[in-house]
DNA sequence: CGTTCATCCTGAGAGC
DNA sequence: TGCTCTCAGGATGAAC
């Protein structure tokens, strides 16, 4: 569910409250919670304690947490928050939220940190940091600007984009790669490996503000018109990140519980049936890739050609 | 290579 | 009240 927006705003309430502590004992229950790392959650909870967290970075919906081990080197405790992971701070004492599955306790006895994650679909793991890929002599810069990844970036997180609120995001060079793909606009827009952080709510709502049905091939689109989409998702990625993200329910929520106000800002995603904010036209909902798409019947024209926007009188799309 | 599809889960809400 | 069905801010790997 947290889009670039959610998770940055988990990434400051965890560099407020966690950056410069000492972790004293790490908690991994169940083998879920770490599948993603391969030696297992006892080995995760074993190599956390002890370590001192040194900085909160994030690409796209990956954050990372850069934690050194007493002697050691530097490396990436990464966090996946999937469709409803949650990091709360809370008192040591406090009784954990159902569906909580890592705990850091610090050194300090101050608060600790908690993942919280209903449906599971989210991780920890920890991955050594390497050189971001995607952007070579950043150590070259000078000192009058930090590096955003000034410790690289976690090894798992190499396959992924730069988001479009980074320095290393080349939006005239996704722009190329995007006029040369032959796919639906929207597929490409949530491809994480070619520009990151951008979910089902600020896809459709970049759509929305570019005019733009999700299903028009990207080939089919000028450049500049594809520049301005881009455009749109990181303003609009930008103003929900200064609302606090978007909250439907209490389960995107900051480090401190609290949710965001983004949702009533919305244009496009889930408005079915209310009028669209520039035309009034109602607005529609879809089928697309097995999950939903709002939009703008007469602000965003369906592209003609190939059927499937009415699905054929009889055809069965449900599964089983 | 690109696309579709199923899968991993729990819970809320709708409809009966 | 309770059952069944559908849906949900994501990522991944198999199969076509």
């Amino acid at each position: 569910m947290p889009e670039l927006p959610e998770v940055e705003v988990v990434r400051r309430g965890v560099a407020a409250h966690v950056v410069g502590r000492t972790i004293g004992r790490a908690t991994v229950s169940g083998a879920r919670v770490a599948r993603r790392h391969e030696a297992g959650p006892e080995d995760l909870a074993r190599r956390l304690a002890g370590s001192a967290v040194l900085h909160a970075d994030r690409r796209g919906k990956y954050l990372w947490l850069v934690v050194q081990p007493a002697g050691g080197v530097p490396e990436a405790l990464v966090v996946h928050l999937g469709m409803s992971g949650q990091l709360l701070v809370s008192p040591p004492e406090a009784q954990p939220a159902r569906h909580t599955h890592a705990t850091l306790d610090f050194d300090d006895g101050g608060p600790s940190l908690r993942f919280v994650d209903q449906r599971t679909f989210g991780g920890w793991s920890l991955r050594p940091l390497v050189p971001d890929p995607h952007d070579p002599g950043r150590t070259a810069e000078g000192p009058e600007r930090p590096p955003r990844h000034p410790y690289g970036i976690a090894a798992s997180v190499s396959h992924i984009a730069p988001d479009p609120l980074e320095p290393a995001f080349d939006r005239a060079a996704v722009v190329r790669s995007l006029k040369r793909r032959r796919s639906a606009v929207k597929r490409a827009l949530l491809d994480q490996g070619l520009v990151s952080g951008i979910g089902n709510i600020y896809a459709d709502e970049a759509l929305w503000r570019a005019g733009v049905h999700g299903r028009r091939e990207c080939t089919a689109l000028s450049k500049p018109a594809l520049a301005r989409l881009l455009e749109h998702a990181e303003t609009v990625m930008a103003e929900a990140l200064e609302l606090g993200g978007t909250s439907f329910d209490a389960l995107y929520v900051n480090v401190n519980g609290a949710s965001g106000y983004f949702d009533r800002s919305l244009n496009a995603y889930g408005q079915v049936g209310r009028p669209c904010a520039r035309c009034q036209t109602p607005l529609m909902r879809e089928d697309f890739m097995n999950r939903s798409s709002f939009f703008c019947p007469h602000c965003q024209p369906r592209p003609r050609g190939p059927r499937k926007a009415s699905p054929a009188p009889g055809a069965l799309r449900r599964r089983r």
